[in-house]
DNA sequence: TTACGATTGGAACGAAAATTTCAGATCAAA
DNA sequence: TTTGATCTGAAATTTTCGTTCCAATCGTAA
């Protein structure tokens, strides 16, 4: 029945709930609330498509919850949409308390004024360029992360891969290094990531490549700045503390997207048509003749 | 059907068509205007007896409308909805901010409305859960990631093994698996990436290992939930979509790092131990005697 | 007034949706 | 292992919903 359970946010009873619930009823919780309101009103069936659980996994779910059955439940959302537009910023208020916010939500917020930070001082013209210079596909892109970073250095690798051609992501042991570097001219871009706890050989690489090879190095590092940054045509020195025992790599990331993004867009067609063959070859070498999964169906 | 009648607001398309309309009919159309568009979300007989009218006057109104039934003119109006919902986000989605707000200042602000969203949905119990699972000695960790997912898991699974011991990133190479399938044990767990465009031979993996080998399984993907969402003990569904031609990666990011540190505070002076150990088998291995840690200084 | 087309709603119908049942699977404890 | 409690989804069942049919009604024009 239409109880007084509803007095608070559905959303936060399903947050207090999660630990009563079983895995199918959890699920279904996750594709709630990633959708909020707007996935619950769908047929039943829908939703438990989407949430990959039956139907009458839904229905114990929503009976937990303490409604009569999934009609009732939607028309609560509906309401619950109706009242919002009543008042819009009452809403944002009242759902962030800044009191009881949990882990994860607290490191978020960390995270974005570290994002902030980053934002607001590099200075547009460098970022620019440097697009310029990934974007020209004259020059050939080497790429390498620290130990700790290069999984950011591959993030970007293997994007640039799909944008345009010549992109080297350089192993990490440094014994095939001499192999590159003989191979860079002077037009080429080095992409160096590094931040502290510094790496040596790293050092000694960008050193050769900019004296020996005179190739650009792009130094992306900390405010501490790696030593790389000494021999670095661009250096990107991104925040990465946080009050934890561990440096994010946040700025990193999203330094990393955002260039993705504009070389991608510097030459929207011909990025395109690269996407298309190269989707085109990777479905020929898949097996998805036999198997087909489906993607998202959907907006 | 579907048609592109679509296109404009449906209360325009309504006030247009008033003077053609029946009496009944017109009826239908000032209840729901009264109360746009939640006069709609009802059912057709609810409707038909606030409108005073019979249900067919309802269905003959709603088939002129161009919609091929009454459900699908709901669903319209929930769509309009949502629409409204996300313009002021899609505003700052897709709208460069007029004042001189560059590239990458706006590609970063995006960033951050998706993390909210994020921090604000994933329930604080089940990252709790799930970090402590990750944080648990018994249990191995087996870390994988789909093609473009992969430095995430590999950005995870380098802190991981910093902090514990058992974590093992899977190759990429689908041939190597059934290697690291046959050692999980029942208590293991196995944290598997996913987003959209996602990985068929992931999904069989994730399948294989619920059933038989009965680990649990984690699934990071998006809203739209990887196939391996079936077989996962938890979900989390990630934000990824910005108003651009590539998703981003930021939320794993976030996630991630998040994970790495609750993982590690969950036994602080166990993780600086291991720390401390593993610095000094580096030092020891690494080339420092001749050359110091700072690198270079200058030459 | 009658006649006729347009409009309307009651009732039956068919379709689809939600719920319940039940048997198998899973998990935890003994 | 075995046992018992819990969880899950396929199938059957029930309910609800929307549509169609058609007779009754209305409005208008002759």
């Amino acid at each position: 029945m239409t109880s007084d359970t509803r007095a608070k946010s559905l959303k936060a009873r399903i947050t207090e709930l999660m630990d009563g619930l079983t895995v199918s009823e959890r699920k279904v919780s996750s594709v709630l609330l990633a959708d909020y309101p707007y996935g619950g009103l769908v047929t039943i069936q829908e939703l438990a498509k989407r949430s990959r659980v039956s139907a009458p996994s839904i229905t114990r779910f929503i009976a937990k919850l303490g409604f009569a059955g999934y009609q009732d439940f939607q028309r609560h959302l509906i309401g619950e949409l109706k009242e919002r537009e009543l008042s819009p910023i009452e809403l944002k208020l009242t759902e962030a308390p800044a009191s009881g916010s949990h882990f994860l939500e607290d490191y978020t917020r960390r995270l974005i004024g570290q994002m902030e930070f980053m934002a607001q001082n590099i200075p547009p013209q460098q970022f620019e360029k440097v697009c310029a210079l990934v974007s020209d596909p004259s020059r050939d892109i080497y790429i390498l992360g620290g130990r700790v970073t290069d999984s950011i250095a591959l993030l970007l690798s293997i994007h640039l891969r799909q944008i345009r051609s010549r992109i080297y992501h350089m192993p990490a042991n440094p014994e095939v290094w001499p192999e590159y570097v003989l191979r860079m001219r002077k037009q080429d871009v080095v992409i160096l990531f590094d931040l502290r706890r510094y790496q040596p050989n790293l050092a000694r690489l960008a050193h050769i490549v900019a004296k020996k090879r005179q190739a650009s190095v792009i130094a992306v590092t900390d405010k501490w700045l790696s030593p790389i940054a000494t021999h670095a045509a661009h250096v990107f020195p991104l925040p990465v503390e946080l009050a934890t025992a561990w440096d994010t790599q946040i700025c990193l990331v999203a330094l990393v997207e955002a260039m993705i993004v504009r070389v991608s867009e510097a030459n929207w067609s011909a990025t395109r048509k690269r996407i298309e063959s190269w989707d085109a070859i990777r479905f020929e070498l898949s097996d998805n003749s036999q198997d087909r999964e489906e993607g998202p169906d959907e907006d």
